[in-house]
Formats: C-alpha cells, structure tokens, sequence
DNA sequence: GTCTATACTAGGATAGAC
DNA sequence: GTCTATCCTAGTATAGAC
C-alpha cells in the first residue's frame, strides 16, 4: 500500500501499517483529553506526549476535533463489543441487567480515559462543531451512544413486562442506572491501586435493588 | 459607601448598590459556562448575554476563573442552605433521606446552569488554576462541596446502623445516589416545558430502593 | 461604572524542508 | 512520515477615555 493511496483520507479508513501510530496518537490524547477537557488540551500537549511535535499529530487527523471524535468512536466500538452479547443472552432481564451493569462499570475502569472522553461527548454541543463533516461525526457518534443506552432500554423493558422490575418508564430507569455508574467518570482519579471487589458490588447491587419490584424482592436479597 | 472602598476588593466583598449587577452577571456567566463549558467560554459572549462589553465584567471579576468560582460558590450557598434543614430534621434516616434525593433533584432542576457548572469544578483540576489566590478559592470550594456530601454521608450512615439502609460502604453509596441525580445534569437539556412529577418520582423511588436493605423492604414498597 | 481601544499570548492549522 | 517555521485568529486582560 503506497503511502500516496492513504494521503489524509478518513482516519479510520487510512489502516495499514502505521496503524500503531493511529493508535498511540488515540491513547495519548484520551490521556489528555481526560486531564484537561477538549477546550483545554492542545495539540502541542498531545504530540509532547508522544515525545513528538504536532506535525506527527496533523499528518493523521486534520484537526483536534477529528481526533476528539475518533477517540469517541474508539471507545464506543469498545462498549458495543462488550455489552451487546450480554443484553442478547440467554437469562432473565434482571440477571442480564447485572451483568450489564458490571461489566460497563469495568469498562469504565479499565478505560477511564476513552469513558471519560465519552461524558465529555454527551456534554458536547453540535454548536461546537464548525464543519458540516464534523456535525456528521458526531451525529453518527450520538446514534452510536443511543444504541448503546437501547441495549440497557430494552432489557429493563423486558424486566417490567415479566415483573422483576417496578413499572416505569424504562427510558429514565436506564438514565439512573447509567448516571450511577457514570457518574464515577466525574468524580474518581485513577490511581495506581484499583479499587476493590466492594467497589463494583456496592455500585451492582444498589443499581438491582434500585430497579426491581417490590414484589419480586425474593429473588435475590 | 464611596466608591474607591471597593474597587477590587474579593468579588463577594464587594457587596452594596450595584449587588444585583453582580448576580446579573453571575446568571448570565452560569448560562454561558452551562453551554459551552469553562475553556470555551468567553468574556465577550458573557458580556454580549448582558447587553455589555467586558468592561463590564472586568469590574467586578479580575478574571474568568473568579467569575466561575463565584457561580460556583454561589451554588453551593443554595445547596448547603437547602439541603442542611433536611439533613438534620427529626425523622428516620430513610424519609430524610428522600427528602434530600427528592429536594437535590429539585435543585438540579430549577437552577440548572448553576448546578452544571457545579459539575464541572469537581471535574476541574488545581492544576488549572494558575495563581495561588486562585488555588485557595478552589480548595475552598472544594471544601464546602465535601461539607454537603458529608451531610448525606452521615445520614446514610445513621440508616445503615439503625438497617434500614443495606450494610456497606456509606461514601460509595453517596457516590451512587448523588451519581444517579448529578448524570442529569450531563443529558439533560432544559426546555420550556418543565419535567413532569413522574420524571422525579422515577430517580427517587430508585434511590430509595437501591439503598434499602433488603430486610426492611416492608417500610414501604 | 462602563466603554473603546490595544497589548499580548496561546494555540489551531498549514507549508515546506528533510 | 515527521519536523520546523510560520500564519492567523480568538480571547484574556489592561489602560485610559468618558
């Protein structure tokens, strides 16, 4: 593949070699987006980062909101893979819900920087986008984060039709159970210690009590 | 009281005739920061929101980061004035703590600028701050925002000792609460019409819930 | 008190050397 | 592909008129 044939098309269609390259990039600038917001991080920052100059930085994204947009991207990628086998499997809603629960708060951890670059994406006004390209972008990053939350929307629904959880609307049930959760995106500063087992079971279990019926408390204390 | 006294003195101490100019500019700084976020933020569009030029605003800010700490300060004020009555009122640990979900909702709701950019200064790093004064400011804040987490802390520590509240972690359970009603305040976008009684009901019946242990669900279900 | 300059800098983005 | 040099705008902050 000549490097003439990759010239500055869209990055994530310019693949090959320097695929690696693309993602380092990727990684330093969740780093510093999650330091500093999208405003506050420059492009000089992240190419410091890379023990590089922005001419690295500019060679694979035409500018700091392409690259703002394809970490989202990347991060969103990662939570469709994980989540969407669980909300497709095999179990009732509320045992589907947990796992969900779960592993989106792992994915919070593991990749704090690319969540946290996703709170930012939610926060962030079509306004902010100059280009009509860069209005496309985040419209489709938006649908993709709609899809998402729909995975969560229609296990609870399920969950109120069968009883296992208090009826409702199931549209803000999953904005509590994702603002729970979120939230931590907010508020921790990833350390060198992980925190521990309680850490997600204190978060899973308040998020099952806080949805099921009262009616079916039984299930599982 | 001549005017030489107070030029430049701490924005707050400052007060006297031309008070409501500052909560004019307060309002309008809240609105702009809620749109845009802190960096995006400019001087001139705060000053254009008011009719004004940033004279103006430089009069009564000696720059961008008093004027938000002072939208900030100003909304913990609200908070800690309305949250505190009910932390120390004369009921079970459970109802109180209804009361302050149902009442912080509340807050969230009807001064949403000023609750959104509440958000962004625990996002907010010292490390932004560049001058010392500044630092002090923030810490302060920071301080007065840790005073009124503590005020539901200590109520959901009370609820676990008497176990109405499942055992655990009282700090992580706040976190979950305080979690699921400050997401809103990433998602949500005010419009004309306000929320209807079902939207708080849904956060608070949840939090009620995922809180409660799963030995005394009979309180009420 | 508020406005209209204006100084000054950070930072996005591009051009062209290598 | 990556770097250096440069352009240029936006925006903070101040000075001084009114």
């Amino acid at each position: 593949m000549p490097s003439l044939t990759k010239k500055k098309l869209s990055p994530v269609a310019s693949a090959g070699l320097d695929e690696s390259v693309r993602l380092e990039i990727l990684s330093a600038a969740a780093e510093a987006f999650m330091k500093n917001g999208f405003a506050a991080t420059s492009i000089d920052t992240v190419a410091e980062m890379l023990g590089a100059t922005k001419g690295r930085v500019y060679y694979y994204y035409k500018s700091k909101a392409d690259l703002f947009f394809d970490v989202y991207r990347e991060a969103m990628r990662i939570n469709l893979e994980t989540i969407k086998p669980l909300a497709k499997s095999d179990q009732t809603p509320s045992e589907r819900l947990s796992l969900m629960a779960h592993a989106h708060l792992m994915l919070i951890l593991e990749h704090f920087p690319f969540q946290r670059v996703v709170t930012q994406g939610i926060e962030m006004h079509l306004s902010g986008s100059t280009t009509p390209d860069q209005r496309k972008a985040l419209s489709a990053l938006i649908a993709a984060r709609d899809r998402y939350e729909q995975l969560f929307v229609d296990v609870v629904s399920e969950g109120i039709a069968t009883g296992e959880f208090a009826a409702g609307d199931p549209r803000l049930k999953v904005k509590a159970v994702l603002g729970t959760l979120n939230w931590i995106t907010i508020w921790y500063r990833p350390k060198s210690k992980q925190p521990s087992a309680q850490f997600a079971d204190e978060f899973v279990n308040y998020i099952t009590r806080g949805l099921r019926s009262p009616n079916s408390y039984w299930h599982n204390g």
